[in-house]
DNA sequence: ATAATACTAAACGTTGACGTTCACAAATAA
DNA sequence: TTATTTGTGAACGTCAACGTTTAGTATTAT
């Protein structure tokens, strides 16, 4: 009669239960193959072969294709939040701060299952206009806002002359993606390591607090 | 009125002339559907009706669609040469130079015709790599190796203190494509009108040259 | 056991695109 | 005019992918 309602985890349903790795395994699926071959160069057949999953049960569970799509963004997106709040610590001086956090972020970029996605996103952001919006603002939106707060506490406290926060994270932010990821695009040098990495964001860390130090 | 050639070579051959006007609508053509819509996702069909020329004409040229993008390529590779050429002029002062070479850089990048260009190639490098390879030399390739050119003869001058020339011109050419692209590529911002570039490739100049003056 | 739900495999219809062939029209040199 | 080459339109074969349907299996609660 009554039925149980209950928005808590616990179905308790009849019939046989979901397997939510079929989802993961789906959506790692998909992220190899949009990334590495574009929205439309990818095959749902393929994806359920390497997802170790029927056709039928991703059409039951996204729909379509732009679902898929639709669902994958989202998850990269929350990914890329959650990774961007763990670096937001506190540290002695503002240039460790910042060698923090862009470690955290370009380790993040330069990693093989993020690196082609806004390409493939961008090609097909006039079809998917809003998914290409929401993975700015998870991403280098976000990136924007906590730098811009981190640069114009800096500027209160005199550790530096930056009167405009905003177009200075955004000068940061390009000298740590900058030339590097040119590089990497076009198959001109490897995927860097950690130590590449670092040594990178150091760099970039070294040109803006030179240029944005305090008279 | 009829235009009688005479700076064209005779090609004094029999037969029915080819239309060089053609193959020209044909890249245009194709240049709009490959980086709109992707390789994989542009038709060649709908190529040749745009272009307003039989698909047949198309393979006779061109081969099959990987030769179409490859002639493509190439002809997008010699224009960023012509036009990377053209900006290298000599000015009063160094931020003048560099202010003059940014701006033909960026008007040039964030042009409709050109902006989505490397996006689909990073995804094609795979298949196309000598073609993205190609790319890179003509386009960042050329202007780094430009800008690090005019950077070493700044700091033998000693205008400037720099001491590992091509690292500044990555750092430099990092702020001008910088957060703009990223703001661009997934539709937050419009297209920016010269005034805005010209802003924007001045402010990179005036921090890139506050980050590396003479001490 | 039974009902209910998740899932699979295989087949199907449909669409769109690649690349080819063929008959024919258009343009030019001889 | 004639030979030669460019170009067109329409049709064709082939293939790969989308998304659906169907019949049946697997897994769970009651």
């Amino acid at each position: 009669m009554t039925d149980e309602d209950s928005d808590t985890e616990a179905p308790a349903r009849a019939g046989r239960p979901t397997d939510e790795r079929k989802t993961e395994a789906i959506l790692d699926a998909a992220r190899e193959a949009f990334f590495g071959q574009g929205y439309a160069a990818a095959s749902i057949e393929r994806i359920a072969e390497q997802a170790g999953v029927s056709k039928v049960t991703i059409y039951k569970r996204f729909g379509d294709k732009a679902g898929l799509l639709e669902a994958l963004v989202r998850r990269q997106a929350d990914n890329m939040t959650t990774t961007i709040g763990e670096a937001n610590r506190d540290a002695a001086t503002l240039e460790v701060q910042l060698v923090n956090f862009g470690f955290t972020l370009l380790s993040f970029l330069f990693d093989e299952s993020h690196f082609h996605f806004d390409s493939m996103l961008v090609i097909e952001r006039d079809r998917q206009r809003e998914a290409a919006q929401r993975f700015f603002d998870a991403g280098p939106g976000t990136m924007r806002r906590e730098l811009t707060k981190m640069l114009a506490a800096a500027h209160k406290r005199g550790d530096v002359h930056i009167p405009q926060p905003q177009r200075a994270a955004e000068d940061l932010l390009s000298l740590w993606k900058g030339f590097a990821d040119l590089e990497l695009r076009f198959g001109v040098v490897d995927m860097p390591g950690p130590a590449r990495i670092r040594s990178h964001v150091r760099h970039g860390v070294k040109v803006f607090l030179r240029a944005y130090r305090a008279e």
